[in-house]
RNA sequence: CGGGGUGUAGCUCAGCCUGGCUAGAGCGCUUGCUUUGGGAGCAAGAAGUCGUAGGUUCGAAUCCUAUCACCCCGACCA
C-alpha cells in the first residue's frame, strides 16, 4: 500500500482523553476512532491487525475440531427468558425499543436453540461450535479505549457433550489453543483459577495478562508460576499459636479502642492476638464472622462458605444484635443467635482478645475450642503481597490484570432450562453437557501494544503486524531513489511480501521515519540516497533500533529471510 | 447510580475567576516559492452557531438555571 494513496491518519499529539498507553498509540497510529462512549470504528490499519489476530484464532480453533459459526447479534428476548437471563443480566444488555429483541451479549442461548434443534443422539456429539462476532453489553462506564467497550469483537465458542469426561476433553482442548493463540500472538500471559461464578459449572481459568490499566487483582507467585484471582486465592500465611496453657477469660477496660490496631498498642500485644469480630446478614440470618488480627475479610469467599448472599451489617443493627457498637464485638455475651464461623487461621487458637459486646470493654484468654461455639472455619482472608505461596513458599505479588479470555466448564445449566436433550447409549434422554469459552479481540490487540510499545510508538510482532515491511523512500525529490523505491515496492509485493509504502513527496524524511516508528512494522527499509551511492540500502529492527545496510542486489532476498524466517 | 473534571478552529489548548472593541496561540489544512536522513523555512489564505436551550444584563465564551456529551475515581462487571 502506498502511503500517500492510503488513509493513514497519524497524530503527533497525544489525545486528551487517553490515559493508557495503548488507547493513546491506537488513536495516534491510525488504528482507531471512538464513535460514543465506548463504541470505536476501526480504521484500515487496526482492521489489519483484528484480521491477522481472528486468523491465528481461527487455525488454532480449527485444529481443535471448532466449527465456525456466525450467529445473529439480534435475539427474540423470549430466547433469553428461558434461561432466564433477562433477569440475571439485568441493565447490561441492550433492548430494542421497537421490537422484542435483544442486542446479544453472548451466545449461549442461539447455541442451545440450534442444538436442541439437532442434536439427537450421543452419536451426533462432541460438538465444538465457535463464532467470531459482535457482542453489545450496556457497560456502566466504559473506559481504557477498547479494553472495556459497549461494542466489542469476541471469538466465543461452546463444547456440546455427551459425558463430564467429553467435557474435561473439550475444556482441555481449548485451554491448549488459547496458549497458542496468545503465544502466537505475542502476549505475555498467565492462567489463574476464578470461581465460576453466577455462569455455574464446576470449573473456570482465566487467561490475563499484567497491567496497571487491569480491573482484576491476583495473587501471583513468581517462582512455581501459582496464580489466582483474589477472590479465590489462599496463601501459605501462618496461623495462630495455641498456648498451652488456656488461662480464665478475663473482661478489660478499654476506653475508646474502635480498631485493632489501637487494641493491639493499648494492651502491647500482637495483632495476631486479636480477633476481629464482622456481623453479616445472610439469608436474613445474622452471621458473626472472626479474622485474625487485620486480615481482610474476602465477600466471594464467604459468598462461597455460606452459599448464599450476604451484606454486612447496618450499625443500628450491630448495636441490637450484640450490645455494643463496632469496635467492641466479640463471641462471648451475644444479644441474638449467631451463626458463628471463623476464619481457618484461627482454628483451635487460644489466648485470643475480642470485643466484650459492651461498648469500651474487650475480653482477653478467649479460647475458641472452650469459649465459642464455632459453626465452621472456612478460608476467608484476602491474600496480601508478600505472603508464602501455598505451594512453594516464595512471597506471592499482588497484580492488577487484564482478562483476555475466560473458559468455563457450564455443565446441564442451558441445556436443562431450555430443554437441550440427547439419547444417551442406553436411549435415555440426557441434557447435553457443555462448556463456553471466549477470547475478546480488542483486548488482545490493546495488551499486545501494552506489553509491546515504546516513547516512539508501537513495536509489531511478525505475526499481528498490519505490514510485513515498512519501506521509506527518503528523498522523494531524487530521481534514483525514487526509482529505486518503486522497484523494491514492485519486487517486494511481487514476493508476497505486504509493503507499507511511504512514497509521500511532500514531507520530510524526519516525518516519514517518526511515522514508521509510531506505526511501529517490525522491519523499515529505507532508501536514501547517501548509501544509494554506494549500492546500499539500510534496514531497521523496530524492536531494538538496530540498522545496517545490505547490497541493493541483496534486499529481497535479506527481507525475505526476515519476513518468511523463525 | 454517587463523587470529580472537561466541552472554544481538524488536533492540543489559552481566554472565563473580575462580563466590554472584530475570540486567540501552536500544530494541522490550502496555494506559491525554497527545503529534503529524525515531526522544515518564508509568504499569502481558508477555517469557530465558544456543546445545546433558556435566563440575567445596555452588552455573555465569561454570570445563573436546565440539559446533552465525553473523561477520571467509586459502585457494577456471564
Amino acid at each position: 500500500m502506498r502511503f500517500s494513496k492510503g488513509f493513514f491518519p497519524t497524530v503527533k499529539e497525544v489525545p486528551s482523553d487517553a490515559i493508557i498507553p495503548s488507547h493513546q498509540l491506537m488513536i495516534r497510529a491510525g488504528l482507531i476512532r471512538p464513535l460514543g462512549a465506548g463504541i470505536f470504528s476501526f480504521l484500515p490499519i487496526g482492521y489489519a491487525v483484528m484480521k491477522n489476530v481472528m486468523q491465528i484464532i481461527r487455525e488454532e480453533m480449527d485444529a481443535i475440531g471448532g466449527q465456525e459459526f456466525c450467529l445473529p447479534a439480534l435475539n427474540p428476548v423470549e430466547l433469553w427468558e428461558e434461561s432466564d437471563r433477562v433477569r440475571s443480566f439485568g441493565d447490561t444488555m441492550f433492548h430494542v425499543k421497537n421490537r422484542a429483541l435483544v442486542l446479544a451479549p453472548t451466545h449461549e442461548e442461539v447455541i442451545t436453540s440450534i442444538a436442541r434443534n439437532h442434536i439427537r443422539s450421543y452419536k451426533d456429539l462432541p460438538q465444538i461450535w465457535y463464532q467470531i462476532q459482535t457482542k453489545f453489553r450496556n457497560e456502566p462506564r466504559p473506559k481504557s479505549g477498547v479494553l472495556r467497550g459497549r461494542q466489542f469483537n469476541m471469538k466465543d465458542s461452546y463444547s456440546l457433550d455427551a459425558s463430564q469426561e467429553g467435557l474435561d476433553n473439550s475444556y482441555d482442548l481449548h485451554a491448549e489453543a488459547y496458549k497458542k493463540i496468545y503465544s502466537r500472538c505475542g502476549l505475555h500471559f498467565f492462567i489463574v483459577g476464578a470461581s465460576s461464578g453466577a455462569m455455574g459449572g464446576s470449573g473456570s481459568q482465566e487467561f490475563m495478562v499484567e497491567s496497571e490499566a487491569g480491573e482484576d487483582t491476583v495473587a501471583l507467585c513468581d517462582s512455581c508460576h501459582y496464580a489466582a484471582n483474589v477472590e479465590v486465592a489462599s496463601s501459605g500465611v501462618a496461623p495462630a499459636i495455641r498456648t498451652k496453657e488456656s488461662h480464665a477469660i478475663e473482661e478489660i477496660f478499654t476506653p475508646n479502642i474502635k480498631t485493632i490496631d489501637q487494641l493491639a498498642e493499648f494492651l502491647k500485644v500482637g495483632t495476631d492476638r486479636c480477633a476481629k469480630s464482622l456481623v453479616y446478614i445472610g439469608d436474613g440470618k445474622p452471621v458473626l464472622i472472626f479474622m485474625m488480627g487485620n486480615d481482610q475479610l474476602n465477600e466471594t469467599k464467604l459468598r462461597t462458605a455460606l452459599g448464599t448472599d450476604a451484606r454486612a451489617a447496618e450499625p443500628e443493627e450491630l448495636s441490637s444484635l450484640t450490645g455494643a457498637d463496632a469496635g467492641s464485638i466479640g463471641p462471648i455475651g451475644l444479644k441474638a443467635n449467631f451463626t458463628i464461623i471463623a476464619d481457618k487461621r484461627l482454628e483451635g487458637a487460644n489466648g485470643l482478645i475480642s470485643g466484650a459486646n459492651k461498648n469500651d470493654y474487650h475480653i482477653r484468654n478467649i479460647d475458641f475450642n472452650r469459649d465459642v461455639k464455632i459453626g465452621s472455619y472456612y478460608d476467608l482472608r484476602t491474600v496480601e503481597q508478600g505472603e508464602p505461596c501455598l505451594k512453594c513458599s516464595k512471597p506471592l505479588r499482588i497484580v492488577k490484570g487484564i482478562e483476555l479470555g475466560h473458559i468455563f466448564k457450564l455443565g446441564t445449566k442451558y441445556s436443562v432450562s431450555m430443554k437441550a436433550n440427547f439419547l444417551d447409549d442406553q436411549g435415555k434422554e440426557q441434557p447435553i453437557i457443555m462448556g463456553s469459552y471466549g477470547i475478546g479481540l480488542e483486548r488482545i490487540i490493546a495488551c499486545f501494544i501494552e506489553q509491546h510499545h515504546d516513547a516512539s510508538g508501537i513495536i509489531w510482532s511478525k505475526s499481528i503486524a498490519p505490514y510485513d515491511i515498512h519501506l521509506i523512500c527518503v528523498n522523494a525529490n531524487s530521481e534514483t531513489v525514487v526509482a529505486k523505491s518503486e522497484e523494491l515496492y514492485r519486487m517486494l509485493t511481487e514476493t508476497h511480501i505486504s509493503v507499507l509504502y511511504d512514497d509521500r513527496t511532500n514531507v520530510t524524511p524526519g516525518f516519514k521515519f517518526n511515522d514508521a516508528d509510531l506505526l511501529g512494522m517490525p522491519l523499515q527499509v529505507i532508501v536514501g540516497e547517501k548509501n544509494l551511492k554506494n549500492n546500499q540500502i539500510e534496514l531497521k529492527e523496530r524492536l531494538t533500533g538496530k540498522r545496517w545496510t545490505v547490497a541493493v542486489d541483496q534486499l529481497v532476498g535479506e527481507v525475505k529471510n526476515r519476513v518468511f524466517g523463525s
